[in-house]
DNA sequence: TCAAAAGTGTTAACTGTACACCCATGC
DNA sequence: GCATGGGTGTACAGTTAACACTTTTGA
């Protein structure tokens, strides 16, 4: 039995959230054809991982975070969507704390930057239409799954919230009409702190509740933005 | 520079609905170890074709339709998923109409057969872990994206929609309302032919409209159960 | 006339949306 | 006092959910 083989990578969409922006990561090549350009961080994937320890191990090269939200996104097949040889690579998107952030180059790389997920430049092979992708899901599950938690700090305002779901979706929001949907969910639970260093009025610090969230999910709740 | 090389496979996981009842198409195996037990369809991706078309050639093998509804659902790439050698597989799941089936079977197969979803024999592999995958994933779809009518013939009543939704949804429901929601989103058109050979008031047959749907999403319409 | 399903009507409860408003704080 | 965001109230429109009801048809 003749069994074709292939050229496997991985490549990782890791968003962040910072200055009220949705960000990417991208990270700049050294080496190949596509030396100088910028691209999404990946790499190959090894004989005894799985697809989604690849990706942990590219995330926590570059980020220096681990256990994060990463979800396997799409295996991207053409046999031309990679110069010369047929790579294949299955993307990942991924989700960090904007306070978690602090980027390392790759070996093989000249440079990484977060840019905003709107104005990226052009990338290699068939990058854009991954980034185009993993948008498309983030806006889709973020809606549907309390997911956006993720980007933010562990404790949080409410409006930091809405300006997250403000730049996700690409929308805007009413502030009171947010708030009540998101409050009458039992998601939040109120920490005893408040903003500060603020020049208006602190702002109540919240938490996700993942256990809460749990719990409610087995009782069959769903989560809509 | 070392590129490690993999086995990539495609397995289908093929949802048909029939008797009220949604169905899954499942072969056994002919060859090897797996001899004479019962899994999912799939074959080896051939090194000049995408994913999507090698899943596309397995469909059309075994059912002889072509142009249906096919979409990649995930990566299994645990290194242990599959005896002896290592093979990663991507998962897809397709939709086929209940008067499409013209089953036929593999080379490498003994028998080809639908099964209702919810009582499958045990599979090779990780092959029922692929499924409930594909089926949280098809329960999800189906409220959100009007992907349900690709399980139906081109005409069809309302109440065999309503028992469509049930039946992927294990759930029961109000005819009176359920009729009214489909009806209120625009997109089944009414045919002037009715039901025939029924012992009972024939219901309208209704079709699906693909323009109008598109037409509507574009003006912002979305689609919800 | 009965069974089965087609199809309509009505109501009360709940949600979404828009927007007016007051509160607290630092400069 | 003013700008900024925090936070509450309200009211109308629209939707959902439950279910009672009439109609049509073949056996």
């Amino acid at each position: 039995m003749d069994t074709p083989k292939h050229a496997l990578t991985v490549d990782n969409v890791i968003f962040g959230f910072d200055d009220g922006e949705l960000k990417v990561l991208i990270v700049k090549h050294g080496e190949g054809e596509s030396r100088g350009r910028w691209g999404l961080p990946g790499d190959w994937l090894y004989p005894d991982e799985t697809l989604e320890q690849a990706a942990s191990r590219v995330l926590l090269d570059r980020t220096g975070v681990r256990d994060i939200f990463l979800e396997q996104l799409h295996a991207f097949s053409e046999p031309q969507r990679h110069p010369g040889e047929r790579i294949i690579t299955v993307a990942f998107f991924a989700l960090v704390r904007s306070d978690a952030h602090a980027l390392s180059v790759g070996k093989t790389e000249l440079d990484a930057r977060w840019v905003n997920v709107r104005e990226t430049p052009e990338l290699i092979f068939d990058h854009n239409t991954i980034l185009t992708k993993a948008l498309a899901r983030l806006k889709h599950k973020v809606r549907h799954e309390p997911i956006g938690f993720n980007l933010l700090p562990e404790k949080f305002t409410l409006l930091e919230l809405q300006r997250l779901y403000e730049a996700v979706l690409d929308i805007s929001l009413d502030k009171p009409n947010f708030r009540r949907k998101m409050m009458k969910m039992n998601l939040l639970v109120s920490t005893d702190e408040k903003q500060s260093g603020v020049s208006y009025r602190a702002a109540n610090l919240y938490r996700f509740d993942l256990r809460v969230y749990k719990e409610l999910t087995e009782q069959g709740f769903v989560f809509e933005v």
